[in-house]
DNA sequence: TCGATCGTTCAGTATTGACTGAACGATCTG
DNA sequence: CAGATCGTTCAGTCAATACTGAACGATCGA
């Protein structure tokens, strides 16, 4: 592996892991970030010196957050893993669901409340109402992106040139 | 403390860990989330079974996050902690910052690669472009936020009445 | 059907992380 | 200044987490 690369994948590691998701995963995140083709499972487990046990778990963890593929070429048994071209809008998508778990939450327990707890009472609906405006303006964000998306990285692939 | 309250506050407990923040960090959020004034150290770890240790390591982390505040009362040497009334506000100027930082490495690193990594710059273009989108709408939104907060919460305590 | 090669799971292990009790410096009171 | 009471820090302990190697079922080609 060439040395920016690790040197990139290590520090996509300890970003993630302040996220609190395992290091591990941020490497692969990291990795295949920069990848030129989809990497399979062993490929994976040999690039970054780990167990493949730890790849399959790390990088399903990483599929479910809606930020990597598997593909899979005919003839070939092997899965391959690679970066969701929709990637982040997927993110923005993960993170809408747990706003919504924790809306919830709080929606619930504000209106069950004995009336003396005036002042909780109105916390909790204040911060069950952040989480629903959250909610309501990633939707439409997430629509804003797609086309910020197309113009802004237009202009910069052209710059580049 | 009430059944209703303890059930809440492990409840937070659970939600704050699965954000990768430590346990008992979520316990004292929901705990003061329903509190009616501010708690010492000595009453948090109190009520929540822990060390006054814990409660002062964890307190803190809650007060960097923008959560808590940290009040003091003349005449009395203890620090007492609550909800800041503009938590919210400042738990996306939180994001905001981890979002930037990730921004400057996928930003810096896009940059530095070698010309024959087409593909993998484009990735990391995209990805930086991305974050600097959130970073622009969380600073939009947050003004959003405040008027929706007027607005919103007027409506739901005359509905209470 | 047999052997090879996938991905996944699981028990065991190592490492990380959180919590505790004690010690400490700082700050106030008598 | 002595004693009391804060908040913080630190070494030690305990629990949770991540990782590994081996075993397993599934799938395919010979």
């Amino acid at each position: 592996m060439q040395d920016i690369v690790q040197q990139f994948v290590e520090r996509m590691g300890l970003m993630m892991e302040a996220d609190g998701l395992p290091r591990s995963a941020g490497r692969i995140f990291g990795f295949l970030l920069l990848a030129e083709h989809p990497f399979s499972l062993d490929e994976l487990a040999d690039e970054l010196q780990v167990s493949k046990a730890s790849v399959s778990t790390n990088a399903r963890l990483l599929e479910q957050l809606g930020i990597l593929e598997r593909i899979s070429s005919p003839g070939d048994r092997r899965d391959f893993y690679r970066m969701r071209q929709d990637a982040w809008e997927r993110v923005m998508e993960v993170g809408r669901r747990r706003w919504e778990a924790m809306r919830v939450v709080l929606s619930e327990n504000a209106e069950s409340l004995p009336d003396e707890m005036q002042d909780a009472k109105h916390r909790l609906r204040e911060a069950a109402e952040f989480h629903g405006f959250l909610l309501g303006e990633a939707g439409t964000m997430i629509e804003r992106w797609r086309a910020h998306k197309r113009a802004a990285l237009a202009a910069s692939d052209a710059a580049a040139d």
